[in-house]
DNA sequence: ATTATCTATAGATCTATAGATAATGC
DNA sequence: ATTATCTATAGATCTATAGATAATGC
């Protein structure tokens, strides 16, 4: 039976990370997570010891993937607009590749103080960098009259509202405009993603 | 003891609603609430019957305050651009003055599809008739020029997203601002409501 | 007699573990 | 001998209720 446990773990994982992400923490039960991975719920603690330790393993590796966007989102050297543009696309593509994503981090950071304080630790050392270096260009922009006056920080936190709470609150969508076909889904995210690029860069002429 | 009826109840229903929108439906436990409220435990069921049923009570009241904020949003016969700003500068004060409110419904909604379901059923009604009369007075100032090409949903969730985002993310700013202070958290949202009024003006402009 | 409240506890559910069993490796 | 897996169950927690008690109104 050795030959099976990678495979075992692995399944566990996979059926731990959909609850976690559906559900939550708090509203996510043991005997949930091994019914869908098909094993005895002994058998998660057996790999992870508590719940709490499985969904640390889930947590952390959410985060890795989150922080792997940060690392991509500010790397190209583009002129300003270009700039902009880049980081909403890559930032809406990567909630449209991650949909449960972005409000899973959200609950869990909200909801439970000592995820707030991990996550931020984690995350703010990638931000600071690559947010100072954004914050110099644009008040160059500014400076130049390129760019309409904007503190950076107000830039930033819009960008972010606008592509992640699409994500955050299209469970409504689905159900308000019935959108089950995956072909229309993709078609009005891709208009989404458009339009947010447009509204940012306009409201950022001078 | 008859006369304490009402207070009990009272002193149980806000009990309530301060554990139910801190921690959701879920991570609410009865007794947590009925120690908060500083009475038995078995009192909650003495007057509610059930945690859902008393769930739902703070639900609706809380569905009940927003469907207040939309009546209100809507009224003013104002030009267009002064429309804008009062549908932001409102959703923003409502959002300041309830701020755990838009996490609450939203988390609950996504969470729990029978909750959706009455939200929409409720919400819809208001919104249509006052969001089919915006769309028309957007329309005409596209085709005078004034404005910006842009469609009515893109800019209704738009302004929703900037300004309900904020108010989500806010503990996040606070640990990261150390925003203990209350004048400085004033002073911060204040700045950020004007932010987000010229944010979306600006980007109206054609 | 009715209403409000508390204590005690039933019954359900959830996390976690003990102990038995089967399979593989030495 | 070690590892993987299951069954059974302990122990904790949570919702809900039964039944006793005290206070007020008739």
């Amino acid at each position: 039976m050795q030959h099976d446990e990678l495979h075992t773990e692995q399944i566990i994982l996979e059926a731990a990370e959909a609850e976690f992400l559906e559900k939550g923490y708090g509203n996510t039960k043991m005997v949930a997570i091994a019914k869908r991975a098909g094993v005895s719920h002994s058998m998660l603690h057996y790999y992870f010891k508590t719940k709490e330790n499985l969904f640390q393993t889930i947590f952390l590796k959410k985060m890795q993937s989150f922080l792997q966007l940060l690392e991509g989102i500010f790397i190209r050297k583009l002129p300003f607009t270009e700039t902009v543009r880049f980081i909403i696309e890559t930032l809406f593509h990567f909630a449209e590749q991650n949909p449960q994503l972005p409000y899973f981090i959200l609950n869990e950071i909200l909801l439970n103080k000592k995820n707030r304080t991990l996550f931020l630790s984690i995350i703010s050392p990638k931000i600071i960098n690559n947010f100072s270096r954004l914050e110099k260009i644009l008040i160059n922009e500014i400076k130049k009259g390129a760019v309409r006056p904007i503190k950076p920080f107000d830039l930033m936190l819009n960008i972010i509202s606008l592509n992640i709470f699409t994500f955050i609150s299209l469970p409504v969508w689905e159900e308000i405009f019935s959108l089950r076909d995956k072909k229309m889904m993709k078609k009005m995210l891709d208009e989404r993603r458009e339009s947010n690029v447009q509204f940012v860069l306009n409201a950022l002429k001078p």
